[in-house]
DNA sequence: TAAAAATACTCCATAGGTATTTTAT
DNA sequence: ATAAAATACCTATGGAGTATTTTTA
């Protein structure tokens, strides 16, 4: 069987066309060096040098087997390159799932930072339910979930990076888009247009237990999917909806947004990753995760 | 250093995702194994396998090195293919030097022949003379030399291929040109054009001695080095020239060709290479000059 | 408890060293 | 006569085997 030690004592050899001087190189001595070669030359069943004259010369199956051999040595030092690159997460695949209100708030922002600073990454993302995302963790379709609701799943690691106040968005035309903020009472009564619980249960929960400490329970219209959705149908009148700050950047005409009076509740986006995951790849993008939280609070103080 | 073997290895575990049934597929211990791809683990600097919950696991590094690892034996495979082919004269490279006038006679037919045979191999073409030739062997610069005259070399194995009478170009208006044949005698007088003795002096000393038994010394007034100069020469009617019979296929206006009556002298083409040579490509293409140089012959018959 | 990988050790194949011979100039 | 490669022989590293322990589901 061939192995890498005959192939870089063989370039030595056709690099110094003396096989003293090669074995000097290579700190070795000579008689194991011609050994090696000419066990090479029995593997291949070529001879690779001529051996006459008192020189050394390459034949011309043997300048074949040089330009391949070299070719070879840099295939190797890529293969080492590309394992020590992606130990290092500059490169290689992470699939990331993301609810849909995400992609109005943090995830951009997320996507621009790690994209700068691993350019070589191959970034897929899916839009998934939060629920969705921790069936996905388990069978490892994706690497990283960006979710509102605090899922219950042993096999995954949560951290929050983002809370932000809840907001209402109500037609343009609407009698509470004169005020400049809305108290929680005044809605009692409105149509209101929200997730499918069974989609979002943390953020659904959370505004159904607010309204009840308002004093009232919301009277549910419609549900959406989609926040696209949610915001069309708030134009369309269908209703009001109560929704992350965040969702101020899906701006549109026939809908005016206005902060919750009061002490506001706060809504949290929750990332999660497959508990015990080392791949540097992920760990990499928790990094950005965490640099981009602590960016984030800084700027808003 | 890291071997083919671990190479092979990893490979093997990297496909089987399982330490014990690789090591079967290897016909080896699973103990050894996983020693090997440990230590390819630490020469690398990096994790290629997660060995958790009871199954093997690829790491992202190690999808990567896979994948290159792959390219690396491919990459052998073509080394040793590479080196084999050149072996037997498949690939590779063979120089050519040959006297102008073996471009009319058998080179083309020749390469035809053996471009047909190995379409690989390169060939590079170089005019050169027969003493040009002659050294050029000497510094291996052409593997082949073909050529007319008999060229003392100790370095040169000489074959000959093709042996062809010797006729007379002479000017279309010429009074010769009224005859079907030409008698040597009743060239003497004639003005005579020649290559130089220095580049070809078996044809010049030929055609020289060719003369003085049938009773005259011609009368030089021009030589050239090329025999479409030659011909060039004898349309300008600055006089006739003796030439090899295959030179009547550079037909052109203002010349014609008439053998020469009686017990006609016969030129040679020899082929020369080094001595010794052993390289396949040469050695293949001496072959085709054989089955040439035969069939030459009984096409003749 | 069972299955699979890691560890501990032993052995031997072979890479590499030293001394010498052969070969070619 | 000399320089360089080949040959002969010896040593020792390290790869592979057997037996055993550790680990996890």
């Amino acid at each position: 069987m061939i192995t890498l030690r005959q192939i870089r004592y063989f370039i030595a050899v056709a690099e110094e066309l003396h096989f003293s001087r090669a074995a000097e190189r290579l700190h070795m001595a000579q008689p194991p060096l011609s050994q090696q070669i000419r066990q090479l030359e029995q593997l291949l069943g070529v001879d690779l040098f001529q051996r006459t004259k008192r020189r050394v010369q390459l034949t011309a199956p043997g300048q074949a087997f040089l330009s391949e051999s070299r070719l070879l040595l840099n295939q190797l030092d890529q293969a080492v390159f590309k394992a020590q690159q992606a130990s290092l997460g500059e490169c290689g695949t992470l699939t990331i799932g993301f609810v849909s209100s995400a992609s109005y708030s943090i995830l951009p922002n997320l996507l621009k930072q790690f994209r700068r600073a691993y350019p070589d990454v191959n970034v897929i993302l899916r839009e998934l339910s939060a629920s969705q995302q921790s069936e996905a963790i388990d069978s490892r379709s994706i690497d990283i979930g960006i979710a509102r609701s605090v899922i219950d799943n042993i096999n995954a690691e949560l951290a929050t990076t983002l809370e932000e106040p809840l907001i209402v968005a109500v037609p343009s035309g609407h009698r509470l888009s004169a005020a400049k903020t809305v108290s929680l009472p005044t809605l009692a009564g409105e149509p209101f247009i929200l997730f499918p619980r069974s989609l979002s249960p943390g953020l659904y929960d959370q505004i159904i237990s607010l309204c009840r400490s308002a004093g009232f329970s919301p009277k549910v219209v419609q549900e959406a999917i989609q926040m696209q959705t949610i915001i069309g149908l708030v134009v369309a009148e269908f209703g009001v909806a109560i929704v992350p700050e965040s969702l101020q950047n899906l701006r549109r005409a026939g809908v005016v947004y206005r902060p919750l009076r009061g002490n506001t509740p706060r809504t949290k986006i929750v990332i999660l990753n497959c508990k015990g995951e080392k791949a540097a790849v992920v760990k990499n993008f928790l990094e950005i995760v965490e640099a981009v939280h602590t960016d984030g609070r800084m700027t808003c103080h």
